[in-house]
DNA sequence: TAGCTTTTGAGAGCTACTCTCATTTTATGG
DNA sequence: CCATAAAATGAGAGTAGCTCTCAAAAGCTA
């Protein structure tokens, strides 16, 4: 859900050069990247003067990432979650496992969470970038989707099980999205755990 | 959640001819989209060609929809959806109420069918159509988290309205996805039901 | 070192979208 | 009915994201 960017530069030793010198300029893009944009704010950075700061040409930015928004959101821990997930005791409820695999991730954001901050904030003040991040969640329920259906014994391709997947994806982002209008302050698993339990046995009547 | 374009030229008879000159172009720009986009795609159609076809200039396009997406997507029927189910008794379950007004809105876009499907088609086939799209169903949310916090003597804020109601979003979305992917040959009637039943009493197990 | 493949940069081109300013069109008040 | 204000339009210039092509540079293989 939250990804890293920062590679510690020494874990990939066996690589050829060309593919090192590949992950170092995709980090490098990505670093010049949020710089700009805390100094100037999203929309303010150009995509020319990302290239210069990363030195690399403007052409090489696309090449490495198709739009301007995907520098800024793309992770690549779909797939770890999803391994996670299969990971998970094959009897546990699959509610249950996706309430410990939520924490996980909560906590490996909490690693980077100046990131975690950015892109909260990207995502209620610049519309491209909240409709960018809405994609990527509906690839991630995609994913989702096939691990809850083997629990359930369905298919993923089942309209039952899109249909759980994506309200529980559409519940998740609005958490995020309620944590980001609220200042960040709120605590992340506390948030999450509320959702789960409205998901799970519906809207619990008054309290206000 | 689908619209109509189309509107009858003579029930607007009191307004000024200022008024009326505004909806004619709106519907002009509107109807020159649909027609070039069935004719040449989405991609292929430039605002260049909407305009020339709709006899306007391309400012005057971009002075009625703040994008290209917005001309093929914006609806007016968000508030009528809201007045509807404040219509409903102030007693019945939520869920209740939300289906009516749901099978109603299908009602409505059955007549306009033509649009129907080729927003549908659009929204498998076009990401920026797509995620333009899940914006608007966010919007919608929003005025169905009032009216689902009236009932349930919430605040529309609380996080336990707005994560519900974004579920409940995400999963009518998700069949709208599924009856586009699989040749919109399902009735969406029965779809929209498998899947309030789904939201409301979980995934039941089995069956395949 | 020679020859092959991959990566890069330069640059041209398209299109969505914004802004400004002059011109036209509609509304209004005397 | 005309003069004047207000609103809508068009023309045009400009920005930036994104694509494509082609030639030069860098890494790989023998």
């Amino acid at each position: 859900m939250t990804p890293v960017h920062s590679s510690s530069p020494a874990d990939v030793p066996q690589l050829g050069l060309r593919e090192r010198k590949k992950i170092k300029t995709r980090t490098a893009i990505r670093d010049a990247t949020y710089a700009l944009i805390e100094e100037q704010g999203y929309e303010a950075t150009t995509v020319e003067q990302i290239a210069e700061r990363a030195e690399v040409s403007p052409s090489t930015v696309f090449r490495y990432f198709p739009t301007k928004e995907d520098i800024v959101l793309t992770d690549e821990y779909d797939s770890v979650m999803q391994d996670e997930l299969r990971a998970r005791p094959a009897d546990e409820p699959w509610m249950e496992s996706v309430r410990h695999i939520l924490h996980r991730a909560l906590d490996v954001s909490e690693a980077d969470h100046e990131i975690t901050r950015l892109r909260a904030h990207l995502m209620i003040q610049v519309p491209a970038v909240r409709a960018r991040m809405m994609e990527s969640m509906s690839v991630t329920g995609r994913l989702l989707a096939e691990v809850i259906a083997e629990r359930a014994g369905r298919d993923a391709d089942d309209l039952e099980v899109r249909v759980q997947t994506m309200s529980l994806i559409g519940g998740l982002t609005e958490v995020y999205q309620y944590w980001a209008e609220n200042g960040m302050r709120d605590d992340l698993h506390g948030l999450t755990d509320r959702a789960l339990h409205v998901l799970e046995h519906g809207l619990p009547p008054k309290k206000p």
